[in-house]
DNA sequence: GCTTAGTTTCAAAAGTTATTGAAATTTCTA
DNA sequence: TAGAAATTTCAATAACTTTTGAAACTAAGC
């Protein structure tokens, strides 16, 4: 067995146990997975040989994987047969998918918050109270990720420069944590102070410094 | 029925489909949710009956969450019963179990990645290339992700200054749909151009000048 | 229009996960 | 220490999800 093919089927089996991420079952993530893994479109045949399925389970994936948008049908010319083609530019595929999830699934649940919250206000009682300040912190939390999710999918030069900060930061902690990691005192590391959401949702006239900053720095690169 | 309760079941409800994104059945979520509601721990027969379940259900969730140190027992006075009391510092909650699912669940995702790489690269055949550009750019959005992840688990300056970058642009995204959507012509939105990848994780001295700015303005502020 | 290659559909079967309830076990009190 | 309150455990059962394979259907070629 080459080496493709033994990375290949590591590859399917991690991408099938993933799928529920991507809200499509275990199959239906092993077949856009084995497609991934090939440099050429495959029909059902291949497919059922390649993962060992039946037709009518291909059938069934490749319905949703269309429906996701996730292949192309092609016709092989000279025969009845419809090749499946992968969407192979990654970042389209995760931002596509991530768009319809935020918007069926995620949406919702912070609507669902925001409309809860209100109600238990009008309830005096004290189990009101409490119930109602762990929903607050719930939509706060939740809010922080949607804002995340957000700037992923739409883009724009402010939410640009916090993602580069973001990964900037994670590098900064690396290099820290490789050389903290290589003195006597090896096991001491320092931790800097957890985040609060409700300090980064405030606003920040420090953050506009920044921002101002990197867009006179834009201005002049350019 | 009181608007608690209803909005109780409702939240139970939504908490337990979203069980799966914890890595905990629905079950389980159900009673860490319904525990979260009330303003008093709870016992096995209270939770049996608020969510009638049996005691052998409730039993093993408990040991579950007692596991994910979502719950913790407390004895009662003058009984041999045991109440648990839900973890309620959110952040905390969530933040331990991103840290646990990230240890146990994504972190070997990213390592299986950065081994097949370079495995594919010593077979020279195109399919293998084809396949390990992929591979590749899958890398990319999970070790981004994973930066973000890193930077919310941890804290530390460059970090608080990356979220707070981004909440501010889904922010003022915001504010400019609601600004679009009031004139003759609303259904036209200027689309910011889509991030890419590789333009994020690549090192820009503009971000450092943002960086300095923004450390410049904490020093003058304290 | 007929034939047939190829695909889709769906009920039955298979596989997986969740729940129950009673036996087993633990722990506390008198 | 015995008894019983309370909990845990686990095999059986129930519920849910996935897969199969053949009947039904579609579409292309002659």
């Amino acid at each position: 067995m080459s080496e493709v093919e033994t990375v290949r089927q590591a590859f399917v089996q991690l991408w099938g146990s993933m799928g529920h991420f991507w809200g499509i079952s275990p199959t239906t993530a092993r077949i856009y997975s084995w497609l991934l893994s090939r440099s050429e479109p495959a029909d059902t045949d291949e497919i059922m040989e390649g993962l060992e399925m039946s037709r009518g389970a291909v059938s069934m994936a490749c319905r949703e994987l269309r429906e996701w948008q996730l292949i192309f049908p092609e016709k092989v010319s000279g025969s009845r047969r419809v090749a499946y083609r992968p969407a192979t530019d990654l970042e389209k595929v995760i931002r596509n998918i991530v768009e319809i999830r935020k918007r069926r699934e995620w949406d919702p649940i912070l609507e669902s918050l925001r409309e809860w919250i209100p109600r238990l206000e009008s309830d005096g009682s004290p189990e009101a109270a409490v119930f109602r300040q762990r929903l607050e912190d719930l939509e706060s939390l939740i809010a922080l990720t949607d804002s995340i999710v957000k700037v992923f999918l739409r883009g724009g030069v402010v939410g640009k420069l916090g993602l580069k900060m973001l990964v900037k930061a994670a590098r900064d902690d690396a290099a820290l944590d490789v050389s903290s990691g290589s003195g006597p005192g090896a096991e001491v590391k320092i931790q800097p102070e957890a985040l609060r959401i409700s300090d980064i949702q405030q606003h920040d006239s420090l953050v506009a410094r920044a921002e101002s900053a990197y867009r006179k720095a834009l201005e002049e690169s350019s």
